[in-house]
Order: C-alpha cells, then sequence, then structure tokens
DNA sequence: TTGTAATTTTGAACATTGTTAAATATTAAT
DNA sequence: ATTAATATTTAACAATGTTCAAAATTACAA
C-alpha cells in the first residue's frame, strides 16, 4: 500500500523536524524523547512506532543538516574565485556553520550512536563531508598545478583533521575562550598548510 | 585538625582509585556512582560526602593519568636522540597511551564537566598537554635551528590539532576502522608537518 | 565507664531519561 | 454497523545522579 508509506513517512518527518529544531535551538543537551515529541505533538511512545530508538532519529538528521550546511557554504563562498582561496573559504564557511550551532557539530562528531556498526554510512557521511564541499577545488588546484598532485592527498588529510581539532577542542573545551582568537588561529593553521 | 585532613584523603584516594580502575579497565561507560563506590567497598551516597558530584571525582584522575602516561612516553622516548625525530617519537608514545585507554582520552577530551568555568584549570592542563610532553625538545630544535623559531609556534598548535582530531575520530567514529591505516596516517601527517 | 554529642555511613526516595507493553482510541473493511 | 487492524497513549520499569533523614559509628566529657 502507498498511501500508508506516505503517512509513515511524513510521521517520521514531524520527529525529524522537531528534533532539527531542538539541535539548533538550545542544542542536543536537550534533545530527548518526551521534548522530541512534544514538540512533534505526540506522547513520546509513539516516536517507538517509527525509529527504533531516540539515537536512530537522532542520526537521521544528519543528510537534512549536511544539504542545509553545503547549501550555506555555497552562498558564503560563490563569489571567490577558484584555487587555494577558495579551498580556505569553503573551510571558513563550514566552520562558520558549526560555529553558529554547536548542537549540529556535537551529533556530527561527539554523540555515540547505539550501534557505530550500522549507522557506519552516516559516519562515513560525516568524515568524507568537508573533503566533499572542497572535492571541486581540489581538482581545480591539482590541474592547475596549484598543490603537488602527490601532496594533495596529505594535504586534504591534514585540513580534515586540524579542523576536526580545533573546532572539537573550542566547542567540547572552550579553548581558547575567544571566538576572536579561535578565528586567528584557524586562518593561521589554513595559512600553514597551504604554505 | 591534622588527623582528619589525612583521613579525607585517604577516603577521596580510595574512591578516586576505583574510578581509575574503572576507566583504565571497561571505560567511560561504566563509570557511574554505584560502579565506583562498590569497587571502593561503600555506598554510593558516602561519595557525595568527599566530592561535590560525579563529575568532579572523575577528573580528579586526570592529574594522574597525566602523571603515568609522561611516564610511559619517558620510558618509550628515553634512548631517542633530541631533534624532530623525538617530537614525533614522543608525539608517537602519547598517541600510543591514548589508543591502550580509550577511556583515558574520553575523560580528557570528550566528557563534559558539570560547569567547565570552575574546572578550567583542568582543561587548560589537559589542553597544554602534549606540548609540555614535547617542551624540551621544541626548545632543543629552535636553539638548534633545526625548526624556524617563527613558525615554532604555529607548528605545536598544528601537532596540537591534528593529533586531536586524529585520534578523536578514530576512538570516537572508528576512522579509520583498521589499527594499521591508522598508524600510518599518524606517520604521513607527521611527517608533513615537519616536512 | 558510660551517656551524649558529633560525625560518618547508608538506604530510601526523588528526578531524569530511555524503553517496553498493556490498554485505549482510531481507522479500515466487510 | 460491527469487527478486525492499526495507531496512540498511559503506566510502568530500568539505569543513573542526587538528596536527605535515619542508623551506625566514633569522640569525648562526666
Amino acid at each position: 500500500m502507498k498511501n500508508k508509506e506516505i503517512q509513515e513517512e511524513r510521521m517520521r518527518g514531524y520527529f525529524i523536524e522537531a528534533t532539527k529544531e531542538l539541535l539548533k535551538g538550545e542544542g542536543l543537551k536537550v534533545v530527548n524523547v518526551r521534548n522530541i515529541a512534544d514538540r512533534a505533538g505526540y506522547s513520546f511512545a509513539t516516536l517507538y512506532t517509527y525509529f527504533k530508538d531516540v539515537k536512530d532519529l537522532i542520526f537521521e538528521c544528519v543528510k537534512d543538516f549536511q544539504d542545509e550546511c553545503t547549501e550555506f557554504v555555497e552562498l558564503e563562498t560563490k563569489s571567490q574565485p577558484s584555487g587555494v582561496g577558495k579551498i580556505k573559504a569553503i573551510t571558513k564557511a563550514y566552520v562558520k556553520y558549526f560555529i553558529q550551532y554547536p548542537g549540529i557539530f556535537e551529533l556530527f562528531f561527539i554523540e555515540k550512536t547505539r550501534d557505530i556498526a550500522h549507522k557506519q554510512p552516516t559516519i562515513e557521511m560525516i568524515y568524507t563531508f568537508l573533503n566533499r564541499l572542497c572535492g571541486d577545488e581540489w581538482e581545480y588546484c591539482s590541474e592547475n598545478n596549484l598543490i603537488d598532485a602527490n601532496k594533495a592527498e596529505i594535504m586534504k588529510n591534514q585540513l580534515n583533521y586540524v579542523i576536526t581539532g580545533l573546532v572539537f577542542l573550542y566547542i567540547n573545551r572552550r579553548h581558547p575562550s575567544e571566538y576572536k582568537e579561535f578565528s586567528r588561529l584557524l586562518n593561521e593553521q589554513l595559512d600553514f598548510i597551504f604554505a
């Protein structure tokens, strides 16, 4: 039956929407079955008809947030000419998105899944996200010999690890304590990688 | 009265020891007031006579683990001659320690404190740990012009962020899935930073 | 030594969160 | 319209952190 599928998907959507609102608002700390269900307009028990557990529901949001972030990054960097400068700009926009919504960073990187094996595709999607955002630009830089093709892969990883570490420490450990200093460090590190 | 202080410190020690055993064994996921108190040989309520809350107790372990890790790193690298190679060796030993005890990494970097403001000294101690381990070697490299003195600060930070990101993703996201590949990435990234 | 005051320890109880299952309400089909 | 299927909810349980009043222990003074 087709109607049933549509209705089920709609129901799942209500819970996902509620979860997204909580994550973007007060963050992961207020995301729990009762808050989600309240906001969706159902009892917390109804949630279990449509999701195996709350972790499953929470990780359903990843795809949507990646789409939103992608859009944000494109808007912020569309006037930037191709090249190393654009990789930096994309990275900074990516970081800006997570600083604006720390709850989404927590979901992407800190929150544990109930069974990580089952959620491996999602984990992979998160891990490769920055590289996908910069994909075309890395290619452009390699083709135009702006970056040593041998070093490109290592640099991609370096970028990924530095950014993850930097944002992680800022969001999870308040280090550095000032955004201004965080921003300075970000620029400094980007310049070092592409020196 | 001095006796009272000694006795109180001893009691605190029992709970801290129990917590450390759990962290090194089954990890953060089994660290809770009831398990800790059981292992210490007291009721869970007694714990609150000696610690404000369980987070406070857990973060008391940081100092001890840093001492242990420092000893481990010194043992692993004492035959290494000074220079960039030693910074790499120290870093690898530091990583090795956390890979052996993922629960300790979780405590250091992932676990949230109840009030981060009050625990700022501990957070700071964690953040500066790798730099302190490598302190003498950075100095040696600067003095002997093995590393451009202008770039040293940036490189220290780069090292810190890359290592944090790399180990964090491996422990918290199982990425990469194989230790062999993780180890390869670690070496590759270290070589890139000191190229 | 013994009765009392201070201290320590503990079990009961409460709050929060995730989850399940039985009961209830709603919808669909004959 | 009655009944079968489905959806939703309330009640309840488990795990965890925390508090508090009662119980046990210790310290001390008469």
